[in-house]
RNA sequence: GACCCCAUCGUCUAGAGGCCUAGGACACCGGCCUUUCACGCCGGCAACGCGGGUUCAAAUCCCGCUGGGGUCACCA
């Protein structure tokens, strides 16, 4: 099967996860039947739409991998391309001009609503005689949509999906400053794009049944539609700031990695049998359009974190130090370069205990930070009695005679000492991870004390207040 | 309001009439491990919205209700 598909996004902010999930199974779609993932920037409407945001949408799907297959295309440019099907349609009496007023529209609108109907604009001058139109108002151009009968489309869906042709509106071609509606402009450029299968979030399902027609009036052929159902927030409400419906770079700033937001994404509204952790490479061999789920899901950032957890535990090692120092940009007191000696060391251990990429730099943190006295953290304080700080001057001591400075050595040197002084091994972890984190949370403490080096813990130790 | 769509544990989902005493994952709770927080391991709680059909048999098919969502722009 020839399969094109699409992502076209109108750029008039960031892109959502919502989007995101989208672009996601268009690409997905494309590359399980070696087809092809296009994208065009839907910016129609020069008011609402940016430079910023048209780079901001760019820049996130190339962060996700979802790299498109040829130029990018801007639907602005085709301009030319829309009016020209829409003056066909003109000359085919397929189409006509409206010469009606926004007042008399809005008072059409208000008076379908009470007699309930859906179809609001009331055609009248669909057989009007051109001739008479006021002479101070420039028209649009409204397409002829069928009086009657029932249009049904083949979702793949929803399945199949009908609606009275009543319902449907003889919609705006061309505004009355000559500029192409999203409408129309899609159909032209999916159409040209020779877009095959068009899979987008279901608040477009009703625009299928009036694109439809747009192709019959076109003699053109449909397209295979996918209305996939849209992300809700946490509470099951339309997706806000507040649950989710970031941009993004959002996701990539709290430190989530690409291939886990995919993995994530891909499971909302899709699955395959039980797999939970799909590789990119799975997920394009299992991606069927039929084992998409008809109802909408909720945004769940628990599991994403579970998620990314599994993607920073199988990330490498050098690639992850490499996403965690971007967090340190910003943070001028901090020595690159031994962060990252240091960091490299600390890793396995950091690996096993953080959900995100900005958590291992919080943790890690301590690394180039040493404690400030007097420790904040109560219970930590209270850990640097005069007891146990006397205890870490002899540990000190002790640890310095280790001749390698290793997990195994440093562990085994501290073991012995707690067991000559005759107190728990807690009794000197403890004060020794304060004294040399600031803090009664972090890695193991023998990793700690390894990845610090010999003279760091040494000073630290001395330095204890 | 009209039209369209949807409905399995708290959440994401498996389930295509008998394999369902409804499976998995996340979250949650308990235990083990333990130098802290974690990780890991073991165990637990927890769902077919309701009412009618069809059928020997229904989470699965049909109808109604209820609930949720979407769309009704010279936005996309």
């Amino acid at each position: 099967m020839n399969v094109v598909t699409r992502f076209a996004p109108s750029p008039t902010g960031y892109l959502h996860i919502g989007g995101a999930r989208t672009a996601l199974f268009n690409w997905l779609f494309a590359r399980h039947h070696g087809g092809q993932y296009k994208l065009r920037i839907e910016d129609t409407d020069a008011k609402r739409s940016t430079k910023p945001a048209i780079n901001a949408i760019i820049d996130s799907l190339t962060w996700l991998g979802l790299e498109n297959d040829g130029e990018t295309i801007f639907q602005s440019s085709r301009r030319n391309l829309h009016v020209a099907a829409a003056e066909k349609l003109l000359a085919e009496n397929k189409a006509y001009r409206c010469y009606c007023s926004s007042e008399e529209l809005s008072e059409m609108r208000t008076k379908a609503r009470a007699s309930r109907t859906t179809n609001s604009y009331d055609r009248r001058w669909r057989d009007r005689d051109p001739a008479d139109h006021p002479s101070d108002i420039s028209p649009v151009v409204r397409i002829k949509m069928p009086l009657g009968g029932v249009t049904t489309i083949n979702d793949k869906v929803q399945g199949a999906v009908s609606v009275n042709n009543e319902e449907l509106d003889d919609f705006i071609l061309l505004r009355s400053d000559g500029t192409p509606t999203y409408m129309h402009s899609v159909v032209v450029d999916d159409h040209d794009m020779e877009v095959t299968h068009i899979i987008r979030g279901d608040d477009h399902l009703n625009n299928a049944f009036r694109q439809y027609h747009l192709y019959q009036a076109l003699n053109w052929k449909p397209p295979e539609y996918a209305h996939i159902p849209l992300i809700h927030g946490q509470d099951g409400q339309k997706l806000s700031k507040r649950h989710g419906a970031l941009g993004v770079e959002a996701y990539k700033e709290m430190g989530y990695l690409p291939e886990a937001v995919r993995n994530y994404l891909l499971r909302l509204g899709w699955s395959h049998k039980d797999h939970e952790l799909i590789s990119t490479k799975n997920a394009i061999a299992w991606f069927k359009l039929s084992s998409i789920n008809k109802g909408p899901s909720r945004f769940d950032f628990d599991r994403l974190d579970s998620v990314n957890k599994h993607y920073i535990s199988e990330c490498e090692d050098e690639k992850l130090v490499q996403l965690i120092i971007e967090f340190a940009r910003g943070h001028k007191d901090i020595d690159e370069k031994l962060f990252v000696e240091r960091l490299l060391l600390l890793l396995p251990a950091l690996k096993k205990r953080a959900k995100n990429l900005k958590e291992m730099f919080n943790d890690a943190l301590f690394l180039v930070i040493p404690p400030a006295y007097p420790v904040k953290d109560k219970k930590a304080a209270n850990c640097l009695g005069p007891d146990s700080k006397k205890l870490l001057r002899s540990l000190s001591l002790t640890l310095n005679e280790i001749e390698d400075w290793d997990l195994d050595r440093t562990e085994k040197c501290v073991r012995s000492f707690a067991e000559a002084h005759g107190v728990k091994l807690a009794d000197v972890a403890k004060p020794l991870r304060v004294a040399l984190t600031g803090s009664l949370a972090s890695p193991g403490i023998f990793e700690v004390v390894v990845a610090l080096g010999r003279e760091e813990v040494a000073s630290r130790l001395k330095n204890v207040k």
